[in-house]
DNA sequence: TATGAATGAGATTTCATTCAT
DNA sequence: CATGAATGAAATCTCATTCAT
């Protein structure tokens, strides 16, 4: 049994790995099974098809920046500074692991209906998150009332496509230089301002 | 001379259609042949290969929406003006042709690099006129000073997002809809108003 | 295990057959596969290329007479005996076995450079056996110091030129007619005069 | 008509440039066509196939070396001189135009049964010539009784072998080293000497 | 005579998947 | 659980040849 979980997470570790690199199409399995060092059988008894073995990859993934971002949220107080912790959650997430951002974000399209349907169902995780707590900020009277659902899925599109830059030119830097500015674009986005990030040490009494 | 383009329109035709509904690895050269009523060796004569068909035809479609976009601008005056305008014209067109506006926002990824690095080339090709007119406002005075090429890639990844929702789930409608609450959000994000196409009731006095 | 290598086996009598009858771009892998009674697959499991084949073929031939020519070498003494021993072998060998003659002698030419490199390659192997014994002849003194290099390959030529002719016309007949003829001839052009094996009426006195 | 015939001769001379370097099977219509600045159309007019192109090839590349030996012949006197003219012809010739000899010589070997026959045809026809001449010696008591068959074929082949290695690897020499040595062995094979081919000046009287 | 777009059979190769051991 | 040889459908691409202009 143990052995068994090792083997699947070498498949997985493996998997992740040549999709990041290459895309599924272009990754075959018996470069999966000399990466992860086991024999055709052995992925097949893990994982019934590619298709499967792919998907059970994304979900991995998306759990893993999922509670990244759940961690984040729940340290802070208030939902404007909950969003803003989501943010840079989610950012240094993906900016520390790229090729979890590569399958993630760029993966799985194009691929057919059912990559697409696939992302959606991940993509509509991580909008709910966003839209409750957006939803939060319009009760608790920080910000107008907007339409949250589209909010929502703009600011996905936003991150996607600007990691996704970053991925594959390197720049601007996610952290350092652009976290800043795209704060301030999605809460100008909602009405709110940024709350100062670094404060002036306030003068001693 | 003329039917050889009339034949080359016809393969590009067929190649849309196709890529559009299945994507570029389900879609096989076969099925491209038997649609547009023409040989293989027909459709290797006038594209070398199945990658360079698509790239020509992701530059056809790039330059479709590119076109409708510029003429949109033209009519309008103020940078403020423009980039709504432009908005209009994006949602108007990618509404109207579906599979124009699947195979420019979805398909090629995860393809790999080769595909990538189109996309991005595309891309980059639209957020250099978002870039430009958001500069322009900068310079006018109409909206205050931002990080205007980081907004332009956001605004691409969220227009994305939301038409690809559009597509696959039907919902929300693009032009009745959504319209103006993305410009709404869009404008809002570079500190900007909208002008306001539906007045509210003017408050007492 | 057992298996596999007569998988490979049955492979590669099936691409001898061909080969020789047809030669290597009149010979389809598909007909390899059906004569071989084995899949499509199967083949490219076991040879990478169908010119990867092809080769494995030369070398297993050229191995097969090789060792034909290295045995009847040994069990001759002095130089000019093993010439005479390796040359019986080698027409012997090759007149037992069309196919294996057809495919050292005539396929492989005109295939492009990396076959006539093959080729060239196999015969440097025999070319070398037959100018270390014509060395050894010359050391011996049993003939006149020559260009044994020039000789060997010389020989060689002479061979397959004759060999082919037996191959496609069918005359003259190898063994019993030409081998004494032929081994005089090569001894002359040394030099050396053929150990009579079939005396001629001694004159009279 | 004059100019059909200059067209003829540039799909020829294409024709020999491709098929030198690459092969039969390796050089593509499109390349002649290409090379010849000619069109599709215009080859097949002036020739049926590929396959006849080849042959027109072969005929019209056989008949120059024919003359080249049949002038050679002709200047000399004696059977055993016409021999040794006849060889240093073909030696110059092949020497100075690789491309002629890389056909004749290697080409169209392999190529399946059409093929093979037109090269036996071809190297008949020299054959004869030599077997002649070497039947002309033994009537005129220049040389023993021997098979002129089979030593005209043996000269060939050797001829054809050593030439071979020429072209491929550029040594040795064909003229200044190898002339001479190779004479010594073809005029020794058959039991005649070589006849000092540089006499020192004869005293004057 | 010449053109070149079009044909279409056929070639090699790939690869997800299976299954006897 | 694991192995890896074998399968076979399908994919992309080639290329000699034709024919309307």
């Amino acid at each position: 049994m143990r052995d068994s979980e090792a083997t699947r997470e070498r498949i997985l570790e493996a998997a992740e790995e040549l999709f990041a690199a290459k895309g599924f199409y272009e990754t075959a399995m018996d470069e999966i099974v000399k990466t992860a060092k086991i024999s055709k059988g052995g992925v097949y008894f893990h994982f019934p098809s590619k298709e499967k073995l792919f998907f059970a990859l994304l979900d991995r993934l998306a759990e893993k920046l999922q509670r990244a971002v759940e961690t984040a949220i729940a340290q802070r107080h208030g939902a404007l500074a909950k969003i803003e912790g989501a943010l840079e959650a989610v950012l240094k997430t993906l900016a520390g692991k790229r090729r979890l951002a590569q399958i993630l974000l760029r993966q799985g399209y194009g691929l057919g209906p059912d990559f697409e349907r696939k992302r959606l169902e991940i993509y509509s995780r991580f909008a709910q998150v966003i839209q409750k707590h957006l939803d939060e900020a319009v009760a608790e009277g920080s910000i107008e009332s907007i339409n949250t659902e589209l909010t929502a899925y703009a600011w996905l599109g936003a991150l996607n496509e600007l990691v996704t830059r970053w991925i594959y030119t390197g720049t601007p830097d996610p952290l350092k230089e652009s976290l800043p500015a795209l704060t301030r674009l999605f809460l100008s986005s909602i009405g709110a301002a940024l709350k100062d990030p670094h404060p002036a040490p306030s003068p001693p009494p």
